[in-house]
DNA sequence: GATGAATGAGGCTTCATTCAT
DNA sequence: AATGAATGAAGCCTCATTCAT
């Protein structure tokens, strides 16, 4: 399908994809609100009314990052519950992913904003795609209660301490700090599976 | 003590004290940025310009939140040290107050908040406290570990991970929510301590 | 008459004119605009609020000492007429009375201040009285002129440039600087005496 | 030179130097304080956002305007010292150029003036400009009294008194006022002259 | 496709002034 | 007589957004 796309499309959709990526960093590091988009083009070399021809607005940025983290994690979501793996292990590969996300993409707040002010267009959306992904974890902790991994805890507040746990590390993180992504996955993998009582991390 | 303080000045400290709460909710829940002294004026009533009158600057508002909330958990943190509880008593007791703080007063970010772009003479003594705090759960960790009720784990990661599960409450909280402010402690408890490898919760 | 005034007038009176004496030095130094009641206030130990027994408005303290500046350099006026001095003599008296004013009560801007934007009650008060001061002045300056005493200059020009030398003293006087008011008085008159093509100083 | 720049680079410098000659004129008139960038961008025909494309802020406005009129008048005492002219007529160039552009730009104050309230960066380099400009007219007022042109005077007094008779003129000067620029100049000279002792103006 | 120019809206802060006590 | 409290107006500045080139 991409074979039907002109060159000018094809550079279109990078730069567009460039724009999102930088704009999710700068979003994630300084927040929404704080986040100019001066910064974001000036780091793209372009000027701020460049911005424009990519993006219909600043809320259309946040929109299409959470947009693209939700679609990402619903895919790999999907993929492993199509897989027979146990419980645990699905949840340790879904926070793997979300995690290196986060630390890679910088993106967060893609899950859980409740600033989410975006136009109700935009919002429903997300938020439906957000239930969707909440949904699914509901199902794998519970699968994994009924298996007897995880304790009988109340799933919801597990699940937020996790969701919480995860999205804060956006706030510590630094490439240059002292532990690597794959330490810190591993650490909070374990972290997170304890939490919901799995006797041994996966 | 009080005994010498003139109606007037009660309450001068009473409006400011609620300036102050009101201003740590509002933070808490659309960010230190995004929070504009107008919405916190007009939640009590007040003209933008009176609250002038309480405070210096918008500033000294997250700075002051800021401190008190870190003085009050310091205040915790000696008081259980001061007795020969058992490390994940400790911790447990650390964490309820956290979150009865983060709560009841919304209060967040006192401790880790990343764009604390605060005037110097501030920000060094927030990070004095905040590094202070750190250090007294540190110990508390170690100690666990030492005595077996905890596992081995990578302290700082764990500890982040609990910072996190815990600030993030304030994102999602709502005292007219399902949960009580008493449910989400026993959770969030059962979860810290569990990550931390205590095997029964305290 | 003082005589029939109740102490209580008296200590207002007092406290009135103290009140315009601080305010003309902070005026004098700072400007007008950026000179503020409460800086004012807090010099007399009083609160901002107080200020207004005193006095009914901001515009109306700078009218009252642009008003007491100008009756009495024209009351120096009058009193030096009265005499038979040489114009140079005259003059002299005059320049030292002005400076004395300028450099100890840090009146300025009494005289000459364009941006006189008082209310225009006030403002044609002023200018009137301006007037007659010029017009003293350029009596006196003509005499000299007539008795040879001076050269034939322009005589606005010239006074000008002596209301413009003796006004930026404010900008640049202080008591801890090298020269005293003495020597101040000293070398203006000598600098204006002899712009005036005087030969010799008085 | 400028064979380099675009259109738009001209066209924006352009603008750029209207903005501080009206900012300039502002200035002089009503002083820093008073002035508003809203009655700048008004006279521009500019919306006072728009301003903050050709200017930093109010304060860098003000630097630039000394910072220009400081080395346009230096380059003058230079040139000036370049010549083998006697001290008074060197004097009279200076005081010649320094009243038209008073006149002419307006810009005032850029010598002298205590309310230098600029950050630290900005204020030494004017300062430092500033009494470069000082100690050349210091040396031509010693070179006239060792000459025998100038009377051994107090050179500093005398040189503030010149000072002030001359940013004075902007509080009075009006283009359609009585006195032009060239009678203003030359009485001005035979003034500050006469002052120094000469016996002649030049 | 890119960008300089322009702007309206909104945010923080200061300040003269009023009022109740 | 004195003052704490409150405020409207005004000022500086930032920023997302539009438009002409």
């Amino acid at each position: 399908m991409n074979s039907t796309l002109s060159f000018r499309e094809i550079r279109y959709r990078e730069k567009r994809k460039k724009i999102l990526q930088h704009a999710a960093r700068i979003f994630a590091k300084k927040g929404y609100e704080k986040a100019s988009l001066e910064e974001i083009a000036s780091r793209l070399k372009l000027s701020k009314a460049s911005l424009y021809h990519y993006v219909k607005s600043k809320d259309e940025v946040l929109f299409l990052i959470q947009l693209e983290a939700l679609e990402e994690i619903l895919a790999v979501v999907e993929k492993v519950n199509a897989t027979d793996k146990k419980p645990s292990a699905k949840l340790k590969d879904i926070v793997t992913h979300y995690i290196k996300t986060a630390t890679q993409k910088n993106i967060i707040g893609a899950l859980r904003q409740q600033e989410l002010i975006l136009p109700e267009k935009w919002r429903s959306k997300i938020i439906s795609k957000r239930d969707k992904f909440d949904e699914a974890c509901r199902k794998i902790i519970e699968q994994g209660i009924a298996a007897g991994e995880f304790k009988a805890v109340n799933w919801k507040m597990s699940y937020m301490a996790s969701m919480g746990a995860m999205n804060w590390i956006v706030k510590w993180y630094s490439p240059q700090g002292e532990l690597s992504v794959d330490e810190i996955c591993e650490a909070m993998v374990d972290f997170i599976l304890r939490g919901f009582g799995a006797d041994e991390a996966v």
